[in-house]
DNA sequence: TTGTACGCGTTATCAT
DNA sequence: ATGATAACGCGTACAA
């Protein structure tokens, strides 16, 4: 049984109305009245019911995230950083792991004040079902274009923009990694602005320089890179890599195979986080910097919460940061 | 605006008792009355209003889940199926990934039933803070021993029972493969398991037959696995395995160097999931079947919620289940 | 069988 | 500056 604002009323002798002001910080009670009631609000070890408040207030000051592949590490950065942004702005981030569908319901009857919905693999989503839900949801990750309010980011202008770049240094035997085998369409995404690339650059698209994985794991891009040069052609003289544990694994394979980095290969890596420019070589990447997508999400959530008009499809630019792992070509 | 039990009366022409008994289903409204109520709180789409529910009920019916460590694969198998089990009996899991202090200070204004706290790098964790919680909490995956409930499996027990049963078949060259490059007192458990079944079936303890990998990944147990044959010594026999993971990269590394398992190697792999069955190998396992622990820690909080006796430190004992992966050695 | 009235803990409005 | 009181949506004892 936790103590409520009508037991540090009785204990300071005053009306649980003025309490209730008083933690408030309201100016309509008196300094020493509301230090001595702050006090022992402490000291009882107060904690104030959210539950009740909400009732009142008709509001939670809670975000539901909807969070349906807690196996995919992928989005875990994201997710604790908007997690923090939320916190600063005092909202209390709560997720579920249950599917969209009844994840949305739980979180329509705690009354959360928005829902974050996380794409996942199509199959057992479908925005166009159009949850039943009285409170605004927000979906990262969804390739359809749906009715929704979407936000996500131009996985296919980041590695079209990678591939214009090692043109321009003067590479054209130009591979790409990554995982094509899934259903994924966020994967596919990327290759398409590969092939997009090359085709503007009028540069010829060569199957052998195109690995796909069986998978985003480090093991997979180790295993990519080293079926890459198995072919024995040398020909290839950058590459570019769907995403951060594939590259780590081609630096694996780069190092055991002799290659140096970027003298005989230049790289980019997509994913643009902090984590790429602490590997062996410092790689370059391309993509909406990790922060910049949380920021963006949180203050879509914020304006979505205080009514402000959003832009119902919102679609976040790439940037591209040339590090250490790209030399021009010198023929 | 979600529409309440009294928008519902309007409509059915009746009072809002009358209907939020008819939606809890009960005997005391007649059949018909029922129907109809039922009919159109549907066809309005009514959600429940936990908010209220839980403020007149002191009950929220849901379990507040301490998660902080959003980036590990492992427990999350462990997590879904809790999730599972616990919605079969009617209760709501919801996850935070705060800090344990800031999550449980949330769950607690939340008034949930029972909060649930995954043990991390014992770093910024430490139940002997002894958070201030009027929610009842139960720990899992804490090795210390505290006054608090906790809820473990007994990983030295499990390792120890790999290494007896090799022995049991004949394999004296046992080597182990495993994490002990972190903190994580968990891992080091499990190697402390191997030191002790060594020392009681009287077999010599080999540096080189031991081998720590730096990560739980695929890709360090591949390494892990290279160096061990590297050193050219190929007496080992048999090989135990702190995780799944790891034994995928084993297997991959042992694919490469033409080993067979397991004519030319015995494995053994730590975590009792399925999963393990499904490669190349079926693998033995040893470990608490991941099922099992779901169940445990699902009845521990129901019975911690219905105010049962429960007792304050549970340990799960773990098994072995031997497949096609252990061979006897014939000398 | 159905309706009325009260309370859960809090905030907000009005009166003192 | 402080206190009394009505709401928020729901469940339940009690009255009808």
């Amino acid at each position: 049984m936790s103590i409520t604002i009508k037991d540090i009323a009785k204990y300071a002798g005053v009306s649980y109305s003025t309490v209730s002001k008083a933690l408030r910080n309201s100016p309509l009670v008196k300094e020493p009245t509301k230090k001595k009631i702050i006090k022992i609000a402490e000291e009882l070890g107060y904690q104030p019911n959210v539950v009740a408040r909400s009732l009142v207030q008709k509001k939670s000051y809670t975000i539901g995230v909807v969070w349906p592949t807690v196996e995919r590490v992928a989005p875990s950065v994201l997710i604790t950083q908007i997690n923090y942004l939320l916190e600063s702005h005092s909202y209390t981030t709560l997720l579920s792991i249950n599917k969209p569908e009844s994840a949305i319901a739980t979180f329509n009857r705690f009354q959360v004040d928005a829902i974050l919905v996380f794409g996942e693999n199509e199959e057992d989503f479908n925005p166009a079902k159009n949850y039943a839900s009285s409170v605004p949801i927000l979906y990262y990750g969804i390739s359809k274009n749906t009715d929704y309010l979407t936000i996500d980011v131009n996985r296919r202008l980041a590695i079209k923009l990678a591939v214009q770049y090692l043109k321009k240094i003067g590479h054209e035997q130009i591979a790409y990694i990554g995982d094509m085998s899934s259903t994924d369409p966020l994967q596919k995404e990327k290759f398409i602005g590969y092939l997009e690339a090359l085709n503007e650059l009028s540069l010829a698209v060569k199957p052998e320089m195109i690995i796909s994985t069986n998978g985003l794991e480090l093991y997979d891009g180790y295993l990519a890179a080293k079926s890459l040069w198995h072919a024995g052609d040398d020909q290839v003289t950058a590459l570019v890599c769907g995403s951060y544990d594939l590259t780590r694994g081609i630096l694996r394979a780069a190092q055991e195979q002799k290659k140096r980095i970027p003298d005989d290969l230049s790289i980019i890596s997509y994913d643009n986080i902090p984590q790429v420019e602490n590997l062996d070589v410092r790689i370059s990447k391309v993509g909406v910097p990790i922060d910049r997508i949380a920021k963006a999400i949180t203050k879509t959530i914020l304006n979505i919460i205080d009514g402000n008009d959003v832009q119902s499809s919102i679609i976040l630019e790439p940037e591209l940061k040339v590090m250490d792992s790209c030399a021009p070509l010198n023929k």
